[in-house]
DNA sequence: CACGGCGTTCCACATTCCGGCATAAGACCT
DNA sequence: AGGTCTTATGCCGGAATGTGGAACGCCGTG
């Protein structure tokens, strides 16, 4: 289905770029103009746009996306099964700790967070969203994947980021390998500099990875030494959310 | 465009009925089974569904809704206009401080908040939904709008939730020009049982009203005598933020 | 005053989506 | 086990639907 497929691709680009015009979508999309204006307008009388008349007809979200709540803040299993084992992850390391879900295999988005007391600490909002090839809950998941899935995500390009950042299929699949041989996934300055992160995934009955478990620290706290004895933890508590979902 | 406008209904029905199986939606709208079918596939792809597949496929909200929600409120140029004026009200009075707008006529949607620090007090989540017949803020609203779509709206049916809801049209009528007179709007059990709101409108420019502020507290510590008082501070913080919207 | 940029509207064409039908796979009762 | 009901998925011809080029009207500018 085109139209719908492009109208949630509009609304996304008006989410980004609001209070956003017809002109400035049009060059964003390389659309005709007047699809792109009728578009807006379904999405508007639809409710889920707001046209904010000053001078020029400006577009912005609607309050209708907050009605509509993911299952993640509406109790849903998974995010109810995580709640208590992550804050005891926190409490043991007392380092931020994070949930994230891939979304459609195009990023990462953290769906809770439960924070550390230091007052040097990393931060990343609840609905932030990162690249699945630079992020260790990105790793995380990916390693669990069929191949199928992993070639069709390779396929496409990989950004890079900073010097760390793997940006060559086959070294992905590498780098995969050995996620799946320790459990666990670490990223140093892969995505964000400074930034370090051991993940491992929650996977569902049948193996398939419905999100990743995340301590997040920077590199002035990070010792390598210790890197066993957190990969050890933080895949515990990914197994403790495993088992108490599938409950 | 009749299949985005079917599209976002459905994420909608999902939203409310998550999980949900193509049957149950089928049934819900009256639609052939291969059309809401095609449908769930499509926004699936898009990112905006989950298929969770225990027994039979149940479709739920995806991530994609987090990644648009931060842009529906700090995107707003309204949400930034009212943060202060909101935390002033709440340190004058200690009570929770609520900012919601109309969702198309159909209800009003919380969209910030400022609370107390009372052991007591009201609790209302970012994204609740409320009807805009049996709030004080939904009071607010209806009050400044045309006539036309007051008539418009009061042709659907006003359901009761308590002794005190108003479902007679035009009851409800004279209490909006009571509303418009006094400039605030009171709340009194009309929708949730032990809570007192008032509320307050902000206009645009045009005397179109975008959202309503509005103080609630708990029954207990509402003093009918104070009435006034808190009338007049919220008329002032609604007019206040209208100010610096307009700005 | 003419011009250019912008948002909005119109309309004939053909692409896209609709929805009936058929198949397949479980689930549940007998 | 066998049979029946419900549910999920795939297919395809026809027609409604959405497409996008072009024209309109509005405003600010040179």
């Amino acid at each position: 289905m085109k139209s719908v497929t492009r109208s949630l691709r509009i609304l996304e680009a008006v989410a980004q770029h609001q209070p956003v015009t017809v002109g400035e979508l049009t060059k964003l999309f390389g659309l005709p103009k007047s699809t792109v204006q009728r578009t807006l307008v379904t999405l508007n009388e639809a409710g889920w746009l707001r046209a904010n008349r000053s001078d020029t007809t400006r577009w912005e979200i609607g309050a209708r996306v907050l009605a509509v709540r993911p299952a993640a803040l509406q109790g849903s299993s998974l995010f109810a099964a995580a709640r208590e084992p992550m804050t005891l992850l926190r409490d043991t390391l007392n380092e931020t700790i994070h949930l994230s879900v891939p979304d459609a295999l195009q990023c990462m988005v953290v769906v809770d967070r439960v924070d550390c007391d230091h007052a040097v600490r990393t931060y990343h909002a609840i609905g932030d969203t990162s690249p699945l090839h630079a992020t260790a809950t990105g790793h995380a998941v990916l390693a669990h994947l069929p191949k199928s899935e992993v070639d069709e995500f390779t396929a496409g390009t990989l950004e890079g980021y900073g010097a760390e950042t793997i940006t060559d299929p086959a070294e992905l699949r590498a780098e995969l390998q050995r996620v799946r041989d320790r459990g666990y996934a670490v990223n140093h300055n892969q995505y964000l500099q400074g930034v370090c992160a051991i993940a491992a995934p929650v996977l569902d009955g049948d193996g398939v990875p419905l999100a990743a478990v995340a301590v997040s620290l920077p590199d002035s706290r990070f010792e390598p030494g210790r890197l066993a004895e957190l990969g050890r933890l933080v895949t515990g508590t990914a197994a403790e959310i495993t088992a108490r979902h599938l409950r």
